[in-house]
DNA sequence: ATTTGCATATATCAAATCGATATATTATGT
DNA sequence: ACATAATATATCGATTTGATATATGCAAAT
């Protein structure tokens, strides 16, 4: 799945610009399994439209650049649908905080509690915000569905590290407290 | 996090080959927060060798191609435990099957289920796994710690999936035959 | 009996993606 | 007064992906 499929995907919800599209990953319905920045955005939104599967109205503006403001037509919105037939790839997780955790034996104790911490911090954040945004009741269920698997998963996270990480820490310390005691 | 990063990590559980290393990306535990395939990891590794962070010993095979056992050095550890101490970058979580879902009102019922099974029956896989694999004792803490985390993730996945399956597909059958009817 | 596929191993390369930077203006916070 | 964030597009080198090439042994299915 491309940055050129996850473009189609924001915009079978709505017109947008290459910047809201990035805004959509970042924040988004769509941040919690898609991902592109700008560097893939843009590209993608030039060949999507020299492919006739986007259209693109550009907008002038006072003292702002020129906006660009996609809109998927028949063929962009086939072309979503002739996506969801292939057979989905593996899911794909990358953690530089879980590969530092891996080895913390060799990080300070307050160091690893500070990691924690923001974590933590960072799924109450993340699940405060989800939790606002409910939906109506005419909604598609697909999103919704999502959109609970999603808050499933941060809140298992968010319970994992509260329950473990004092455990963690005190242990980290005895054994460096040991290792330096020789 | 770059892979040259997380070689160095494989390597400081002991000496692997590239193809090793690839398998410990697939299925050890490096697997939940750690990727990487043959174009990038061999690179890095003729990188990592001239940067003098790990050392190469060649052993001639009958029949198969010469194995290149790596090994980290000092420098290369040193170089671990500096990585260690910068920022974590945000975790990154892409998912086609998410992605799909989001459009479910858009796949057929029977597909739909077919694709929620197939995953239900991968994270079982992955839990059963992961359940064999227990550490001993004298294990240090952080490998734990990462191992608990990512069995507690796929657990709530897996849950949800099993609890919410159902409701998706029959609320989506509904609303497709009551379109179809018009 | 034979083909098919998998495991062992390294290597390369085009295409896709990432991450940083450039440009320009306004609004907001310190 | 000054710095930072937000709006908006664009480029570009570096990194990563995903597919393919090469060579062989072994097991399983046809």
């Amino acid at each position: 799945m491309d940055v050129k499929t996850t473009c189609l995907g924001v915009l079978a919800m709505g017109e947008a610009t290459g910047y809201e599209i990035r805004k959509h990953f970042e924040d988004g319905p769509f941040s919690h399994f898609a991902e592109g920045g700008f560097g893939s955005i843009y590209p993608a939104l030039n060949r999507l439209t020299a492919d006739g599967l986007v259209e693109c109205t550009e907008q002038a503006q006072d003292k702002r650049p020129d906006k660009k403001v996609y809109r998927l037509n028949d063929r962009g919105f086939s072309a979503l649908l002739q996506s969801l037939e292939r057979a989905p790839a593996e899911d794909r997780y990358k953690s530089d905080l879980l590969f530092m955790l891996f080895f913390a034996d060799h990080i300070p104790p307050t160091r690893l509690a500070a990691l924690i911490d923001d974590r933590i911090a960072f799924y109450r954040d993340k699940l405060a915000q989800m939790a606002e945004c409910r939906q109506d009741d005419a909604a598609p269920f697909g999103p919704a569905f999502v959109h609970g698997f999603g808050a499933c998963v941060y809140q298992a996270a968010l319970d994992y590290l509260e329950r473990h990480r004092a455990a963690l820490i005190d242990r980290v310390a005895r054994a460096q407290a040991a290792d330096a005691a020789e």
